[in-house]
DNA sequence: TGACACTGAGACGGTTTATGTCTTAGTGTC
DNA sequence: GACACTAAGACATAAACCGTCTCAGTGTCA
């Protein structure tokens, strides 16, 4: 399997930051690591280091919904589908090592990916990839703000589990959504939505 | 418990090359780890970064020798000294939370402090800690030969463990100390050691 | 109160390190 | 032979770090 240049500096780009900190990683460490001169670097992703970063979120927020749209892909009601996505997100998660290891060495920065900085990009891709299972049920507008909600929701129980609710398990996701759906109330839409 | 400024540095010291390395960290950081301002860091360790390594490894070797003397204090002759010896050596370099890490992180300038740089001065403490305990039964000269070839023997075989000797178990350490004891055959010496 | 020791904060100049751009030469492909 | 891509590294700029120093604030003891 061979990967592409940017793959490399990817891979070599969150392998550095694991180790080192996204503070004091250089764009020569991550150039040396990734087996790629600084000059090749520059040349994918000028910029450097930022644009390196944003870069490398976006490709794992792109793998994290590739990978959970497999799971939810065969929903077969509204509630279904909502208890599926928060259920498997919140695993997913929970199983990030990546993830994991920048919370533990560097909280600061990551939280703040996670509920600052970086809920835009967040809110973004979800919207991108959820949009189209969510709209045989929901309008444009409805569906946004479903998925806006859902993102936030799953992001807060997994950084601060509660008493009251476990995302990661359906019979809990599926008490935490049901109150969801009569504000949204889907069966009032113009659609026909099948079930 | 108060601690004094030096120790709150090089517990500061500590913690930060466990987490950034040896070659990234940076004064400013010890500093601020320690709750210190850097004119107080420079004035007590005049120097900066070396003068504190130093210092951190001088206390480290200190407090490895201190807790090893309180278990090795009741030997009843010099064979079981020797062995008591080598085998608290041994299972306090494996229980060294410190010293894996620093091996995982920085494998180079870690063994290199076991191995290379590093020795003579673990030479110098391990003589001015162990000495006292060995001149009952052999002369300067001896002592001082004795703890070198132990001390060495003791890292290389903490750092590659043989098939042969396993120096953490009383009973292989025992079978590897006895033939060193017809070497120094402490009871051709002038003294009367008691046994 | 005043002398004294100690500290944090931060300014300073000098040095090192990192950055981003650019050129050159080498390699494989069509 | 034209083309795309790359490693290596020179280069000037920018940033970080270093070590020293000053100054003002604090607590202690006489």
């Amino acid at each position: 399997m061979m990967l592409s240049s940017e793959d490399k500096i990817l891979d070599a780009t969150r392998r550095c930051c694991e180790r080192w900190g996204i503070e004091r990683v250089t764009v020569d460490d991550i150039a040396s690591e990734a087996g790629v001169s600084r000059a090749t670097l520059y040349r994918l992703f000028p910029g450097g280091k930022d644009i390196l970063f944003e870069a490398l979120r976006v490709r794992e927020l792109d793998e994290f919904f590739t990978r959970m749209l497999t799971e939810i892909a065969g929903a077969e009601s509204f509630e279904d589908l909502l208890v599926r996505t928060i259920v498997t997100a919140t695993l997913e998660l929970r199983a990030d090592e990546h993830l994991a290891i920048m919370l533990a060495t560097e909280p600061g920065e990551t939280l703040g990916q996670l509920t600052a900085a970086g809920v835009p990009r967040i809110i973004r891709v979800a919207t991108t990839y959820l949009t189209p299972l969510v709209t045989p049920y929901l309008n444009d507008r409805q569906s946004a703000q479903l998925i806006d909600v859902l993102a936030r929701a799953t992001i807060s129980y997994f950084l601060a589990p509660s008493e009251h609710f476990d995302l990661g398990d359906p019979v809990s996701a599926r008490s935490f959504i049901r109150p969801l759906l009569s504000v949204f109330h889907p069966h009032t839409t113009s659609l026909n939505h099948g079930l």
